[in-house]
RNA sequence: GGGCCGGUAGUUCAGUGGUAGAAUAUCCGACUUGCACUCGGAAGGUCGGGGGUUCAAAUCCCCCCCGGUCCA
């Protein structure tokens, strides 16, 4: 038994504490155990034995829906939200799919964690309104293969969150179920007697609830979680303010009030009609009906593989498994393209972008899905166009969508592109491959698929025959294993300590302070009771300067207190002590502070919607910002940003500072302000300058824009795939800068002996003329070498019948000998020539040795390493051509008599 | 966040320390002469960049740049 089933059969011995609600005892639920799975339910009907779930119920509301109306998608949420609204209910706008405020997590994966922020390692709900209701988008991508054939799973849905708080404005658990029973009952006309309750737990992160789940006619709809204990089911505490958790499926309302056979009929309703008509898809609705009824009974995890559960149906509906495949698959592969275009939608226009790496692999993935089907089944249809669909229908509820939609058809284009690349790039590589192999070793299928991204299913496709082990992709997940290492961090007992009082955010311009010294750890770390120095945070360096009369080399913040790093004289706890600021560079860091929020700004109105600050690093003599783009950028949009980001100082705008709590700034600047990250505190430090950037900082900063001077861009670079750096500089740096390029250019142009305005035209010269240069010594050396071999030739000495000759040249290597010596024994087969080159540290010896010379033992490759061990080095080769050479270069006097001796030795003549 | 693969002639790629190659495209010539084909020849390279090891580096080591790709 898992962690969950031991905590569900401990909460529901004891149903009275925690499922008995008030509704039931109220309209006469009675409690039962189902006798299939062993559950418990709660139900209005007396004669009910099975619990209401698949498998131990098949669905019932297909083709025949047991409310009393029919509503699309964008209804059904109308509907409910004007429920909960005349219930006292806040109805709140969804927050992003992309979860920017919760470090472990990519995307937003259920409502609840729209409230949830971590404090200090614990999880904290904050709400902007006690109760409320929203219709919160949610990303999974954990089923992607059930997507499109299950009828039921989603990378994306609805979450209707209904939450409240017990403190006070929220209710609990009794008025929850109250209300969930009243608006399926009551707008929905559900019959009280078709609702039923099952009992469950959940356990999420930090926290953890007992549960009613409630069903009807076998499909779940929603979920209510009673949050009341703190930690984990091994160790936990009762919470002070317990939360209420309702998520229902917004999918499913819609599904279950239209009974159309699979609920993405009833979800994507004017996206499917296009798809259907433009895909001209003709399938059999009667069957596909049945087939639906089969296929909502498959607990898809539970089944090994699709296509077992295919076979399966097939056998049930009496009919073969290729007609039932031809009936369905393309079917499939259009529901699986609608869901995964929504879902894309939301993620682009809430700032995600497809890459390779976090989310965005995910993000990557289903678009390349997506695509693939399309060309499959050669649908004219485009990625694009489903993606306007989709935002068509559903602006209605969420009208920022319609804000985006430039930028997801941008974002889509650019990534089919990649994609083509890709793919062509793909059927490159297995060519290459088939064409020299009939099948690949285990390693090597695991390499290609690693680096290349080609499966094993791909080359079958080629016609390779492979065989892949049923461990393949774990094999592959196994090469992933690495240890981790984590940075150590010297640990410091700092919890008794009260915290240290921050001056720098109570006037960012005192520079001069007294403070009392705390404590003092190992004679090196000073802490006071206050501080103006800045600690090492928000990728902003730390303040230096002095503390009394001992220099500050490093600060930084740990846990609630500011330790100063110092090197220098003795200090003593308890003593006050006047402490000075290094002015100039806190002066410069607050510029490149600055100047990065101004960069950051321009880059979103120069690129787009879809930039967000990554990370940033403000030093003194540089800053640099990452950002969120799917492309390189060109030389023309750098100089782009950067003349924006200086008139951003020329307008000279007010830097302002204010502290919101949390929920109260991201209602009134919504999650841009996470631009750095996340901020685990409760209250937040906006800064904000107008019409530029508005984020979350902590940062020290100039007052007003102006103060920065001017912004130097010095290069950009795509550190991974999604994320571009821009390096820069400001203020002073910034002039240094200029001045040091001026430099570089005045001595390039005294070198070149040129004006700085021709330098160009200059050296672009002298580039040629030396390409040609070389070209030239190439062509006059194979000139050369017809007159040189003649020459040589006479030059040569008899041994023993051979001919011998040696060139001795200083500065000319192999580009001289090579080609000399070659054509010189190509004419005499007699002859061994030997090349000596003397360079400025070493000599080189090239020895070539003729077809008849060979024949007598002269092995060129043997001469070579015989002659090059006496000058210290070694040699090799081949036995026409060898080459060696060594570094003692006083031997080369003796060198031209030690190779005559050599080669005399190594003759045999018969 | 953690990995892996690749970068050589205009193009597609061989090349595991010893003279940088093939195919194709290009140009010239021959055969034909309407195109095509065939044959012969030429030209085309800072082997992504920098540093190191070595007598010698496309090849080994380190750093960087560019492209691709997998996992969580």
């Amino acid at each position: 038994m898992n962690e969950k089933d031991v905590l569900r059969a401990k909460f529901s011995k004891d149903p009275k504490r925690y499922y008995e609600v008030n509704l039931f005892t109220r309209e006469g639920f009675i409690r039962k155990q189902c006798s299939n799975c062993g559950r418990f339910f709660w139900t209005l009907n007396q004669d009910r034995e099975l619990c209401p779930e698949p498998p131990c119920q098949q669905y019932d509301f297909l083709g025949n829906p047991p409310t009393n109306r029919r509503f699309d998608y964008v209804d059904t949420w109308r509907e409910i939200e004007n429920f909960f609204v005349k219930n006292g209910h806040t109805s709140i706008k969804r927050y992003p799919v992309v979860c920017r405020w919760r470090p472990d997590l990519f995307f937003t994966v259920a409502s609840i964690i729209s409230f949830q922020r971590i404090e200090g390692g614990e999880v904290v709900f904050d709400m902007p309104a006690n109760p409320l209701i929203i219709p919160q988008t949610c990303l999974r991508f954990n089923d992607i293969q059930n997507v499109g054939i299950s009828g039921k799973h989603y990378s994306s849905f609805g979450m209707i969150g209904q939450h409240s708080i017990l403190d006070g404005a929220g209710y609990w658990k009794d008025r929850c179920i109250d209300l969930d029973f009243e608006l399926l009952t009551g707008p929905f006309g559900i019959r009280p007697e078709e609702v039923i309750f099952t009992e469950d737990v959940w356990v999420g992160f930090g926290a953890f609830g007992y549960s009613l789940e409630y069903n009807v006619r076998g499909l779940e709809l929603g979920n209510a979680v009673f949050t009341e204990f703190k930690g984990t089911p091994s160790n936990y505490n009762i919470m002070q303010e317990k939360v209420i958790d309702m998520g229902a499926g917004l999918e499913r309302f819609a599904w279950i009030t239209q009974g159309t056979p699979t609920s993405y009929d009833s979800v994507f309703g004017p996206v499917m009609k296009q798809l259907i008509a433009r895909s001209n898809l003709e399938y059999d609705q009667e069957f596909y009906l049945k087939y639906a009824r089969i296929a909502g009974m498959f607990n898809i995890d539970e089944i090994p593989n699709i296509d077992t559960a295919k076979t399966h149906a097939a056998k049930k509906l009496k009919v073969s498994k290729e007609y039932l495949k031809n009936q369905t698959s393309g079917l499939e592969a259009l529901y699986a393209l609608a869901d995964h275009a929504r879902t894309l939608v939301f993620a682009i226009a809430d700032g995600g972008l497809p890459s390779n790496v976090g989310g965005g692999y995910n993000l990557r993935v289903i678009l390349r899905r997506a695509l693939s089907f399309l060309d499959k089944f050669k649908w004219d249809i485009s990625l694009e166009e489903v993606a306007n669909w989709h935002i068509d229908y559903l602006k209605e509820i969420y009208p920022e969508l319609e804000e985006h939609r430039d930028d997801v058809s941008t974002i889509l284009h650019v990534e089919k592109q990649r994609y083509q690349n890709t793919l062509e790039r793909t059927s490159k590589i297995v060519r290459n491959i088939t064409k020299n192999k009939k099948s690949q070793s285990i390693d090597e299928l695991i390499q290609l698929y690693d680096s290349e991204g080609i499966t094993p299913d791909m080359l079958k496709k080629q016609g390779l025959q492979i065989e892949v082990p049923s461990d393949f992709y774990t094999k592959v997940t196994e090469r992933h294993m690495m240890e981790k290492k984590d940075k150590e961090r010297p640990k410091f007992d700092t919890d008794k300590l009260p915290p240290t009082r921050l001056l720098f955010y109570e006037n960012q311009h005192l520079f001069e302070f007294t403070g009392t010294i705390v404590k003092i750890i190992n004679g090196e770390y000073i802490i006071l009771d206050q501080t103006a120095f800045y600690p090492r945070s928000g990728g902003q360096e730390p303040d230096h300067g002095f503390i009394g009369g001992s220099e500050v080399m490093d600060v930084e913040k740990y846990g609630n207190v500011v330790l100063h790093k110092v090197k220098g004289k003795q200090l003593a706890e308890g003593q006050q002590i006047r402490c000075t600021i290094n002015v100039e560079r806190r002066e410069t860091l607050a510029r490149h502070h600055t100047a990065t929020h101004l960069v950051n700004g321009a880059a979103q109105k120069v690129l787009g919607s879809w930039v967000w600050q990554h990370s940033a690093y403000k030093d003194i003599d540089k800053a640099r910002l990452d950002i969120t783009h799917f492309a390189h950028l060109t030389d023309n949009e750098i100089s782009k940003i950067e003349s924006l980001a200086n008139n951003a100082i020329r307008l000279n705008l007010p830097v302002k500072t204010e502290i919101l709590t949390r929920s109260k700034a991201e209602q009134k600047y919504g999650f841009r302000l996470y631009q750095g990250g996340v901020v685990p505190t409760r209250d937040l430090r906006v800064l904000n300058i107008s019409g530029w950037d508005v984020e979350a900082c902590g940062g020290t900063h100039t007052s007003m824009t102006g103060d920065v001077g001017f912004i130097k861009i010095l290069k950009s670079e795509r550190i991974q795939d999604g994320i571009e750096r821009i390096e820069f500089v400001g203020g002073e740096p910034a002039l240094k800068h200029i001045q040091m390029r001026e430099n570089i250019l005045k001595e390039i142009s005294e070198t070149v002996e040129s004006p700085q305005n021709k330098v160009v035209t200059v050296v672009t010269d002298l580039k040629r003329t030396n390409d040609i240069l070389r070209k030239k010594q190439k062509q006059l050396i194979k000139e050369l070498v017809y007159y040189e071999v003649p020459v040589m030739l006479k030059k040569a000495i008899e041994i023993k019948g051979l001919k011998v000759c040696v060139s001795k040249k200083e500065g000319l290597g192999e580009e001289y000998h090579v080609p000399v010596g070659d054509q010189a024994i190509s004419t005499q087969p007699h002859l061994i020539y030997c090349g000596i080159s003397l360079l400025e540290k070493s000599v080189r010896i090239f020895i070539f040795s003729g077809d008849e010379a060979q024949k007598n033992g002269v092995r060129a490759n043997v001469i070579a390493r015989n002659i090059a061990i006496t000058l210290g080095g070694s040699g090799g080769g081949d036995s026409r051509f060898g080459q060696g050479g060594g570094n003692r270069i006083t031997r080369i006097n003796k060198l031209e008599d030690s190779l005559k001796n050599i080669i005399s030795l190594h003759i045999k003549r018969e």
